[in-house]
DNA sequence: CCGAATTTTCAGTAATTCCTGAAGCCCTCA
DNA sequence: TGAGGGCTTCAGGAATTACTGAAAATTCGG
């Protein structure tokens, strides 16, 4: 049956999960907005009364989903108001915002080792942290491929 | 040439990178500290004093990276302090703490697929969430087992 | 083009997080 | 077994972050 009450807990759940993650709050409770409702797309009017917020807030959040392609705005049909909806690829694109920090993590490796002097204990740290960042960096990305290829839609 | 002004600003570096990637400040900068120390291993007196913080601070910070594995506690060599360091394998620990995260974004999918019609938008998205994270949780295992493979020389 | 409605921006404020400082506990060594 | 130093805990305060509310800008229908 149709719980909108366990919906809506299952959603702040879900966003108490993001934020742990890193996303922050109003980007988290935004987007398990777009993942719970029952429509195809929603407004940011709808959204700032489903999750009790100003409209500022749901502005800034929806901005910043878009621009992490999260959520697309749709050609809207003819309406005033702007309807976005979540990307039918939107957890992946999520889980591989990651290799930015992956590739952030061996640049900063890589700048400690070249301060440093190979008989120095922070050397073989930094080349250790190096060569797990470098793995990463190579087999993330394979990772994705595969899931594409299993996904994929003609 | 050892330059250690630049070794603490890449130090610091470092752990803003891994605040924006959702560790807490003072674990992240004490991390940092373990991870560029030239010792092989060093007491909370001493990442006070590099840090220029508390020895409150320092505390929780270590007792954080203990509990996630990170660093480690050294059999104290009959000292009154207590000595400290980073695991060989700190890094890939912690990209396994994703494997939590992944964990309860499955979880929170699959609550709400239960709770959810088959005709319901919201139920499509859900499952796609679903199928997107169980894959995760198949694959990411098994990638830490090929790093641990191509790096077990004893 | 004008006007209404939505969206964006931003300063102010509320809330949360984070760190400190000091007191108490524990452990080591004499 | 006592003294001294190191570690932990926690209440209080500082600083950061996040949200609001209202004004300005933008957009689309008329």
């Amino acid at each position: 049956m149709e719980d909108r009450h366990e919906q809506w807990q299952a959603a702040e759940r879900l966003a108490l999960t993001l934020t742990e993650g890193g996303m922050q709050r109003m980007h988290a409770r935004t987007l398990a907005a777009f993942l719970f409702t029952d429509a195809e797309a929603i407004t940011m009017g709808e959204i700032g009364e489903r999750l009790g917020v100003s409209a500022g807030s749901v502005s800034g959040a929806v901005k910043g989903l878009l621009s992490v392609g999260l959520i697309e705005r749709l050609p809207a049909p003819g309406s005033r108001r702007e309807h976005y909806h979540m990307r039918d690829d939107a957890w992946p694109r999520l889980f591989s915002t990651q290799n930015t920090v992956v590739h952030a993590m061996l640049q900063a490796a890589e700048t400690g080792i070249a301060t440093t002097e190979p008989d120095d204990p922070a050397h073989l740290r930094l080349a250790r942290m190096r060569d797990f960042y470098q793995f990463l960096l190579r087999e993330l990305p394979d990772l994705l491929r595969r899931w594409e290829q299993e996904h994929s839609r003609p």
